[in-house]
RNA sequence: GCGCCCGUAGCUCAGCAGGAUAGAGCACCAGAUUCCUAAUCUGGGGGCCACAGGUUCGAAUCCUGUCGGGCGCACCA
């Protein structure tokens, strides 16, 4: 294993070595395999602190019972001395419960690590591209991309909290047709910037305010130049422009929530650099892409369906439904040609890909997929690539659905709902469901009765503690671990909590799901506010205990580090660990 | 018609690559504050883990099918 400090891994490689030393005696066929055994702290607290399964998975193997096998497993464990009990319990788990020794020095390697703490090597360095928000350059963020947005950020700060280089990247998509909508509609605002009475927004263009601003600068700064022109004269101006102010816009609302990409790439740059030319060529000289009629789709019939001929990719012989074109009768990339082009882009420069993509794009994962499968076949390496789907945010306001669409103009922005619930409830809201299931943000719910938000919950835990050392260093008292031996039961159930959470991180940051970490932090806080409460009865149990200075030193100790985990966690989150409320 | 996601307490959701008696919040009921922040805590009731098969020592979890909800299904993006 790595020198990272992790106890549940040091103790699973203990239970490693005294399997292999059952082998050695012979207890254990040799080349035994012990691929299903699995060391973990039990649900329930009462059957201690770890828990294995060897005996049950073995027993078979060494051709004996789970408990007799249990049996010399835990006799080379009851030498340990870091092992207080172990015991058999059930159809054959081995029980383990740890001396309070072990949660001491846990204790102070939390301090010792500080922020660090939780931090792991297991990622090895290795580069991940994360792809996030790829919000199109039509207009401010909205309700809708939020989530995904982050998401995206959590699990990149994850992973590279786990010991990833980690890439974060967004895609402009500027070069489709829609951005020649933003383009004519930011001609009509420009009219009107000189002038002219345009009436209502014709159908089919973006009618939102938020154009008119740009079509100000640019009456400014061209006259009436273009008022009367061809669209063939403008178009092209007004579209660059149009769409480096939306993304203007589309970055602050980005820094509203805390998110800071480090690569913007350009869907038209991609494009004028003849990237997908270059894929076609590679695609084509690997016989995967052809000339091909499409087919008409099943059930679902189109009045003007036409078959033509479009060059193909083969994404079926990677497990789609379908071949795909990559371009269009028209000659002009679709955008899957492009998308394929830029993923074969980003695998040059990392080597795990992830997406982030809302659940309306479900249906092109396969052909992504496809083609990142045939780019990797073909250049003989593995170029592991997860599509993450965030599924819809279904927003309500007091119990009414909240319609939006941008075409009408209509829809919550991101802004306005960070400016008044905050980023942290944004964030952390996000966070408290797996991105897989929908979920319903009620607007009226989490601005009024934000009290009764999680976030709220996990932060107060943090500010308590704050609270308290700074109270008690206002009486002279300061955390010391001198007297660690006199914390009690209570004070090592929260270690054994705390010191959850570097493998909490890991199994997060391995199955890519940040919401853990967001469920992880309540229940620590959850947990501490049980302890603060003990005191309310028994004013022995106070972290303050102004008789005994030895003591107090040392649940301050305690504190101070319980402090530090939820600070880390959040830290995770991007959501603030406050120090009052 | 096809593909993907989801189905766990009245409601909103967890359930850690299969583990021991399925959890939390809200809501409901009963309590705790002269005391480190009550934005908190303690206790109580509440379940056919949608349904039916299968895999194995063991299934809410994996496989198959059915039902229900969501999203998508031409060269759009």
């Amino acid at each position: 294993m790595s020198e990272v400090h992790t106890l549940h891994a040091a103790f699973a490689a203990r239970i490693a070595a005294v399997l292999s030393a059952l082998e050695m005696e012979g207890a254990l066929p040799a080349g035994v395999s012990t691929a299903n055994v699995t060391v973990e702290p039990p649900r329930d607290p009462s059957h201690g602190d770890l828990a294995t399964n060897a005996a049950m998975v073995l027993a078979k193997q060494a051709a004996t019972n789970p408990r007799a096998l249990a049996e010399k497993i835990v006799e080379h464990l009851n030498r340990e001395p870091s092992v207080e009990s172990a015991e058999i319990a059930g159809p054959g788990f081995i029980n383990l419960r740890l001396a309070d020794s072990v949660w001491r020095d846990e204790l102070t390697a939390i301090a010792a690590l500080g922020p660090d703490y939780g931090r792991s090597k297991m990622g090895q360095g290795t580069r991940v591209n994360v792809e996030y928000v790829s919000a199109n350059p039509t207009g401010p963020m909205h309700m809708g991309h939020c989530r995904g947005a982050v998401v995206g950020d959590a699990l990149a700060a994850l992973l590279e909290y786990a010991g990833h280089d980690v890439i974060r990247e967004y895609y402009v998509n500027d070069a489709g047709g829609q951005v020649d909508v933003l383009a004519r509609s930011v001609h009509l605002r420009y009219r009107e910037a000189l002038g002219e009475d345009i009436g209502a927004i014709p159908e089919g263009l973006y009618p939102g305010d938020y154009l008119v601003e740009i079509g100000k600068v640019l009456a400014a700064e061209y006259g009436d130049r273009f008022a009367a022109a061809p669209e063939s004269e403008w178009l092209e101006l007004f579209r660059k422009r149009a769409v480096h102010a939306m993304m203007d816009m589309i970055r602050a609302d980005l820094v509203l929530l805390g998110i800071e990409h480090d690569v913007f790439s350009s869907e038209a740059e991609l494009q004028a650099a003849g990237k997908p030319e270059e894929a076609e060529k590679w695609l084509r000289a690997h016989d995967l892409v052809y000339d091909g009629q499409l087919e008409a789709p099943k059930g679902k019939t189109i009045d003007d369906w036409e078959p033509v001929e479009l060059p193909l990719f083969r994404a079926t012989r990677f497990g789609d439904d379908q071949d795909r074109p990559i371009r269009k009768s028209d000659g002009k990339w679709t955008y899957f040609g492009a998308d394929l082009a830029y993923h074969m882009q980003k695998a040059e420069t990392a080597d795990a890909l992830i997406d982030i993509w809302g659940a309306d794009h479900a249906g092109t994962v396969k052909r992504i997929k496809a083609a990142v499968a045939a780019l990797a076949q073909g250049e003989g390496k593995e170029i592991p690539f997860d599509v993450k789907l965030v599924q819809m945010v279904q927003l309500m306001r007091g119990g009414e659905p909240v319609k939006m669409s941008k075409r009408s103009g209509t829809f919550v922005t991101l802004a306005d709902v960070v400016r008044e619930v905050g980023k942290d409830v944004v964030r952390f809201t996000m966070l408290t469901r797996k991105p897989e299931a929908q979920m319903e943000f009620d607007f009226a719910k989490v601005v009024e009765a934000s009290k009764d938000n999680p976030v709220f919950y996990v932060q107060y835990a943090h500010a308590r503690i704050s609270s308290t050392l700074r109270k008690a260093a206002g009486e002279g008292l300061k955390p010391d671990p001198a007297a660690l031996d006199r914390l009690g039961g209570e004070e090592i159930a929260l270690v054994r909590l705390a010191a959850q959470f570097p493998r909490i991180v890991e199994a997060a940051a391995s199955a890519r799901e940040p919401h853990r970490i967001a469920f992880y932090l309540y229940d620590l806080a959850a947990a501490l506010h049980a302890f603060w409460n003990l005191g309310n009865d028994e004013p022995e149990k106070r972290f303050i205990v102004a008789h005994d200075p030895a003591l107090t030193g040392a649940r301050l100790f305690l504190a101070r580090q319980i402090g530090q985990v939820v600070h880390n966690g959040l830290a995770l989150l991007g959501v603030q660990a406050v120090e009052e409320m």
